[in-house]
DNA sequence: CACCCCGTTGGGAGCGCTCCCATTGGAAGC
DNA sequence: GCTTCCAATGGGAGCGCTCCCAACGGGGTG
């Protein structure tokens, strides 16, 4: 906080008079727009240096109906969903896209019912520019408030049961896909999946890629095996079908937590991977390459997820009409299978 | 985006117009304000349920001077410090605090030089009510901009080399001490520590109760071996560690990353841990509960340190003159020590 | 019955900026 | 030398809301 009186912040009223301009010119020279004299120009500029002036962006975006904001809303029942480094990789990506084009990031957490209500509120009144949505589950209110926004919205991954009108998502069904192959043509013929949420689209394509692998191979998939994304549940998950599967020599799991989370369950159970079971991932976060084993895991880019969704986000405001991204996934090797 | 015809969100003054009150009336039931009787406030609010009006907050902004928002910046000087799941932590408490105090979160991250203007911009122009900032470094360009902010300003953790008027931190040094003595209690007698970055306060004063425990027990601390707070940085320590002081049998690491780091090299190196070497962290994040073998370590309130720095704003925003706080930290006893 | 008090009410002046538009004047064209 | 054109300029009207303040009127008091 300033000390000293509290002096008010120069206006845009008092360089003009400073430089000897209209406030009109002022307003342009420092928009750098045109129709503005060379002389004029740097007498604003001198003023705006004399006088410490900065813009006020609030007076600015009444008069331009623009809040030089973008929201970044995470769904979720509960906040620590946002524990999953995932979200971090998807705001580096995400931050760098809007800083490029001059906007802020609003991250909102719609966890409780009072979140939920505050993103309604910035997405029905003008209290951004555009949205990004993340993480929706089955039947989220925030589907609904997205159509009723007053701006544009950028899904990142696709809500269950609709597409909408623009998204970026990653090859969820392909790199399940190839990662169930994988443990197939390494020789596992007894294959299993521990499937994320199967109340998000992620967690079902997932699962969908695996029993593709599957069925193309000729091979019964088993039923879905469902946890929540977490590495507990990963834990959990792999100790019930150690228990109903003793003889599984192969695991997908659906993301890189769940993953570590089954290591840590065979590891437990005597069971060495890659030597009995092998275990593959998916997402390619930090934890896979420190994973003992190394996790062998589906690269999905998240940075450039993140950066994706912001890009589209920022052309929609700009007017454009961009198409939805599906960005691909790589199968990553390393000693888990 | 709304379908159809670009029909403007409605304004108050068009509410006002259907509840057939003025403007004034209209507002003041909107905030719930006094001197509206009860029968004109039922009739504002069928009118805005009919219209569906929505307050547009930057209008309500630059009359009232309060953006409705508050700043989290996160310096460094490349994004992936943002990887760090500590500030995902930070960010669930501080948004929980700030959704209370109806504020929305603005995320900075101040790593490119690009960035770092555009937090001057937010700082010194009223883009915020207040700001948040972490992660500062020896010389911060942050910390300058900090003083010239036109608004409040909350350090979460204290800048090096001064003591804000604002702050939150956790007891660093008490941590590191007692870690530290844990180890010498179990009887290690040669105790090494890999600190984190000396030109942040937290690496320094973690640091310094490694050394105040050393020298309390009558040994000598080893100078700082420093890291850079990542798993790599940790793994690499270790090894030069190992290098250096072949006999050494306890470790204490600045945080986690650092430590499941030293794990995988003691793990490379055939050092079993804790049975030759005991290792402790700090933090204890997520990783250390997963890590092999599970880490002992310095907990610290990671959330609470979020919610406090948000709480903290909120006072000072109203006005109030709030004391800074020192979180306390606990030694949280694993397998690794 | 005059007077005062106070809860209600609405008019109007901002908040600080953008942008449309009419005006000006000098350079270019004929 | 006169018209034409256009860059440069500044006045003014908003953007949608808050809030001060003067005005109003009904009930209570002396």
């Amino acid at each position: 906080m300033a000390e000293g009186a509290p002096r008010r912040q120069p206006t845009l009223d008092e360089v003009a008079e400073r430089a000897g301009v209209s406030r009109s010119v002022a307003s342009r020279a420092l928009n750098n727009a045109p129709h503005v004299s060379r002389a004029k120009r740097e007498a604003v500029e001198r003023a705006v240096r004399q006088l410490g002036y900065v813009p006020n962006p609030t007076a600015r975006a009444l008069a331009t109906r623009q809040t030089g904001a973008a929201a970044l809303v995470i769904s979720g029942e509960d906040p620590s969903i946002f524990a999953d480094p995932f979200f971090a990789q998807v705001i580096v990506g995400a931050s760098a896209a809007l800083e490029e084009a001059g906007l802020h990031l609003m991250l909102c957490l719609a966890a409780s019912p009072r979140g939920r209500e505050r993103v309604a509120e910035l997405l029905r009144g003008k209290g951004a520019d555009g949205a990004m949505l993340m993480a929706l589950r089955e039947g989220d209110p925030l589907a609904e408030l997205a159509e009723r926004a007053e701006m544009p919205v950028v899904f990142g991954g696709r809500p269950v049961g609709a597409t909408p009108r623009w998204y970026v998502d990653a090859d969820n069904t392909g790199g399940a896909r190839e990662a169930t192959e994988y443990l197939l043509s390494r020789g596992r013929g007894r294959v299993a999946t521990i499937c994320g949420r199967l109340d998000t689209e992620a967690g079902r394509a997932r699962y969908r890629g695996y029993r593709d692998a599957m069925l193309g191979a000729g091979l019964d998939p088993l039923p879905p095996r469902e946890a929540d994304f977490t590495e507990a549940g990963g834990a959990a998950a792999m100790a019930a079908l150690l228990a109903e599967h003793g003889d599984l020599d192969g695991v997908f799991a659906a993301n890189d937590n769940m993953a570590v989370g089954a290591l840590r369950t065979l590891r437990e159970a005597g069971r060495p991977v890659p030597a009995e079971v092998a275990v593959v991932g998916f997402d390619d976060l930090a934890v896979a390459r420190v994973a003992d084993p190394p996790l062998t895991t589906v690269h999905q880019p998240v940075t450039a997820l993140g950066r994706e969704m912001a890009r589209m986000l920022v052309a929609l405001v700009g007017g454009q009409d961009p198409t939805p991204l599906i960005l691909p996934t790589r199968l990553v090797v390393r000693a888990s299978a």
